[in-house]
DNA sequence: TATTGTTATACTCTATAACTATA
DNA sequence: TATAGTTATAGAGTATAACAATA
């Protein structure tokens, strides 16, 4: 962790201008490539969170995908309709809602895995080995990055 | 690089998976994490990319952004409308224009600069010297991979 | 009274299509 | 005929504000 409390290095301040401005361009980049054509970014994105969580409410998958509540309705609604998520009453709570992936949603992910590694391999092409590695140990720092505060 | 001629690894592919949900999510905290209300992360993009090439013209900002034509053409009017950008007539090309940053648009990003040390030690307060190292690590390889193809 | 989720609405950013001017 | 940039328009995604139901 840099020194901050007397302030950032002029490298600190460097590297975390060029992960932005990195974070921006890929994310857009990101957004047209995407293996399924029917799903947006933050619907695949909530739909990678439940295959991990298991399930969650709505209110719990706004908080983890940083967007307001109102949006994960509209979110979640789409999956619904997609056939991709079940939604059923909370079994404490009768405000909440309980937000669980279908079946069809597990062979979804599936078959976008498999699609995505054509993306993957034109991506690799460009990399060397140093920086593919350099790629994978930053990704789960990226992922916490994410989900701080 | 991963053998991607035999197909990639669970390994690789979980690690993209990450990658991409990861700089979706932080992508859309840092759209509201600005250290500049007033300017768009694309508009900030653009004064960095600027600020390191020195000027360019509109179509040369579409592709290094991933921006359609017109879309730069409302960024750069929006930059100009603001007076952190001068568009000049090409020298050689008169269909073209340059654009280059005035020197509020340095001030600017001299002030802007400052402000982000504030976020970036809320950030480094939760990250690890190691975590940190990765990160900068693969800031460079995350720009490469924004303009790769 | 506070919290969960929804409805209605508006905004921001970007894209596509069609156009103008220049090469 | 091809290219750089613009104008006009549409769409996707998200936010805010106001509301209903439950705690």
């Amino acid at each position: 962790m840099p020194d901050l409390s007397h302030g950032a290095t002029d490298a600190d301040v460097a590297a975390v201008n060029s992960l932005r401005s990195a974070v921006m361009r890929l994310g857009r980049r990101l957004k047209h490539q995407r293996v399924d054509e029917t799903l947006s970014p933050t619907e695949m994105s909530v739909l990678g969170t439940l295959a991990t969580c298991g399930s969650a409410t709505p209110g719990e998958l706004a908080r983890k995908e940083h967007v307001q509540p109102p949006s994960m309705t509209r979110i979640v609604a789409l999956l619904e309709a997609k056939g991709l998520v079940r939604l059923e009453p909370h079994p404490a709570d009768r405000r909440q809602k309980v937000v669980t992936q279908t079946e069809q949603a597990e062979t979804m992910l599936e078959e976008s895995r498999r699609k995505r590694n054509a993306w993957l391999a034109t991506l690799a092409e460009g990399l060397d080995d140093e920086e593919w590695a350099k790629l994978r140990a930053a990704a789960p720092v990226l992922e916490k990055l994410a989900h701080l505060q």
